[in-house]
DNA sequence: ATGACTATTTATAATAC
DNA sequence: TGTATTATAAATAGTCA
């Protein structure tokens, strides 16, 4: 989805992955959402950087108001 | 992404909703693949569907080969 | 390093089988 | 119910401000 086809292998430039990973983690989650939204479930995502820092995502569930979880 | 556009809410229709669920839920792991092998990080998924069946992903960690964790 | 742009690829809603 | 097709929407790689 971009101006050129992409090989799905670690992308070597620092910069580019780097552009990528903030890219890519924006859509990721995005997605998520729509997915828990549009079909109704829960989706925790964890994603754990190549330096330790962690991005996490969790529909709040509030889109589950026919039942009560305990 | 398809014959129309779709509002983010949810999909009233229960076979239309299973079907969207089925293919999103393929999709949305897909990007977290292509996410974790691009940019080299490692990638939990955890979808609760409305029945309470459980999906999961995971990045291997075969992609992180630069260190080694304990 | 961000943030917008846009050409292009990718995902998918509706349809057909 | 499942699989495949296709028209269209959505995501994004490269680029530039």
């Amino acid at each position: 989805m971009g101006r050129r086809k992409l090989e799905i292998k670690r992308i070597e430039n620092k910069s580019s992955r780097l552009v990528a990973f903030s890219k890519r983690r924006t859509g990721l989650i995005k997605k998520a959402r729509h997915l828990s939204m549009l079909c109704d479930v829960d989706i925790a995502i964890i994603v754990f950087s190549a330096h330790g820092k962690l991005y996490e995502f969790c529909s709040s569930g509030s889109n589950r108001q026919d039942y009560l979880r305990l």
